[in-house]
DNA sequence: GTTTTTTAATTGATATATCAATTATATTTG
DNA sequence: CAAATATAATTGATATATCAATTAAAAAAC
């Protein structure tokens, strides 16, 4: 019978799983008041000021719906403000506040210490590798 | 700036998600009526049918909430049966139906498939690899 | 220039994730 | 054994994922 264990996506979807709640509460626990979701999206919208919500989906791998949500719920917290695209009414220009410039800058340290400690004993030509790796995965699942 | 597609964790979320949007999609297609986490879930009862939900959350990373909502689909969808465990009140003995078992195993010629169109042109050792290299981050993430 | 089609975003319904609080039962302790 | 503590599971609240349906505006077609 088969093991989950022995089974590479259980073992793949069980480490994006860990990583996530351990960098959730440590994010958290420094007071911050972002999701890592909110976080994605936000950084998506600072990065690329001029994307539509569909762009800032497909770079957050996140579906519209869910994008629309997590805009909502940044608008009400004052990480962004939202007015009507000037230049094409269906939709919006998404201005990143300077508290969420702030904010984003603050966190920056604890980020990175997440991502040091859940890396630790990796070193990076393998992480390279790895990544390579799924993006061939990613290309798999795309291309069908 | 740092740019999301360097980052690690990103491609890491983007590889399980892509395949899973892929994966559930080639089995509705395919006219089962289980979603992943319903799957994980029976899968982990089958193969422990003396466990609590606790120990079944934990199998599945899921936490103990969302494992009881799965189970009362699974009870709901029969492919469950949920009594009153005799020796400790406060548990259920979980037992799967002669439906879930058929359904499961006609699913795994489905399940097969998606890993392995995933995993095309990755070869064994590089996958036991990367397996290997994701079980460290978990460990790390863990250890905190 | 009006009709048709496309596009951008939202909304509704259902499933899952997470945290905190609660309930019911078991176990431990004094 | 009665009180305190621990454990198993559920429930409520909020966030996110997904699909389908809908709305509003823009672009294309005629």
């Amino acid at each position: 019978m088969e093991r989950l264990d022995d089974i590479f996506f259980y073992t793949l979807e069980k480490s994006i799983k860990t990583y996530r709640q351990f960098a959730q509460r440590a994010i958290l626990k420094q007071g911050f008041e972002l999701t890592i979701d909110q976080w994605l999206v936000l950084k998506a919208i600072m990065d690329n000021p001029e994307w539509n919500q569909q762009e800032i989906a497909e770079a957050a791998f996140k579906d519209f719906a869910s994008v629309t949500r997590i805009i909502e719920l940044l608008v009400k917290k004052e990480f962004l403000n939202r007015v009507i695209h000037p230049a094409d009414r269906r939709r919006f220009l998404l201005t990143p506040t300077p508290k969420a410039v702030q904010h984003l800058k603050s966190m920056q340290p604890v980020t990175e210490r997440n991502r040091k400690t859940a890396l630790r004993d990796l070193n990076q030509d393998e992480i390279a590798r790895v990544q390579q790796f799924l993006t061939i995965i990613i290309k798999n699942c795309n291309n069908i």
